[in-house]
DNA sequence: CGGCATGTTGCGCA
DNA sequence: TTGCGCAACATGCC
């Protein structure tokens, strides 16, 4: 489930939960759950994302409570008060088989449920559960943002990809362009597949030393991208609603099938211990 | 049975 | 110190 566009289709459905309060928390995975706040009896106030991450954000404050603050002062002298004292985040990582998904309270736990969160909100519960095969996520909840998170570059969904900074980091390093493309610092999301179909777009050989990309090829691989990402957000609420939807990957996991653009033979090599599809005649 | 998998981390070595 | 390559993680699926 896991790239920049699956997490945010997840985000969005977990962003439906957004005023209601935590009213059961529970999970038998130690391996991926690390929690060291209780988190029965928050309201979740927001959920946000931030290239792979998932950080719900978590508040005390109860229906009265809301009611005498906003009536008070005590908003007017903190402003937008983003993360004031007593609010909770959990971190979620999808890892590679790691999925949220919103059901009725009384459903029978689902195969490879690793975490369930029920939310109670206007006398309904929703109960979120995560599922994760492989176990390869993982769930921190915590007071103030973790390493993973901060260390997190800018999200192409978000802040947008700032070309400029994109190639002069590509100058700066000696790795492939798709290498330099997945490092999270750089920028936060794209992971394999996203890398290899955004270089296809381009015609940019995965395999080319970062050094010698230019501010052209830098635009191609980041408008690549975001028609990338919105394609497949669309594709993945697509079905998620139950609606037909033609996968928007083009040459991911197909090679040795014609190229879809030239149709020579679609390749396949290992760049950073990543299996890539790419297509040696037409990828420059 | 063998091989592969949308991700991240940590270790050994240059 | 830095960076690279690669195994490991745990399990399902083709």
């Amino acid at each position: 489930m896991p790239e920049l566009p699956e997490v945010e289709v997840v985000r969005r459905e977990l962003a439906k939960l957004r005023g209601g309060t935590i009213v059961r928390f529970e999970s038998n995975d130690a391996r991926i759950v690390d929690q060291r706040i209780d988190v029965v009896g928050r309201v979740v106030r927001e959920v946000g994302r931030r290239g792979k991450w998932l950080r719900i954000a978590l508040d005390r404050r109860t229906r009265s409570a809301e009611r005498g603050a906003s009536g008070g002062d005590s908003r007017g002298h903190r402003g937008a008060e983003p993360l004031d004292r007593g609010t909770v985040l959990v971190f979620s990582h999808l890892g590679m088989t790691g999925d949220w998904s919103l059901h009725a309270p009384d459903e029978p736990a689902l195969r490879f449920e690793r975490v369930r969160i029920d939310v109670r909100r206007a006398r309904r519960i929703t109960s979120a559960r995560y599922t994760d095969a492989r176990r390869f996520g993982r769930l921190v909840t915590s007071a103030t943002d973790i390493d993973a998170w901060r260390e997190l570059g800018p999200d192409p969904l978000l802040e947008g990809i700032d070309e400029r900074h994109l190639l002069e980091v590509m100058q700066k390093r000696r790795r492939t362009v798709k290498e330099v493309l997945m490092d999270q610092s750089l920028l936060a999301g794209v992971g394999n597949i996203l890398a290899i179909e955004a270089l296809f777009a381009a015609r940019i050989d995965p395999r080319s030393p970062s050094r010698s990309i230019t501010a052209r090829d830098v635009h191609a691989i980041a408008s690549a991208l975001r028609t990338i990402i919105r394609r497949t957000i669309a594709h993945d609420e697509a079905l998620l609603e139950g609606r037909r939807s033609r996968s928007p990957f083009r040459i991911y996991g197909r090679a040795k099938s014609p190229c879809p653009r030239c149709g020579a033979a679609l390749r396949q090599v290992v760049l950073g211990g990543r299996t890539t599809t790419f297509c040696a005649s037409c990828q420059r």
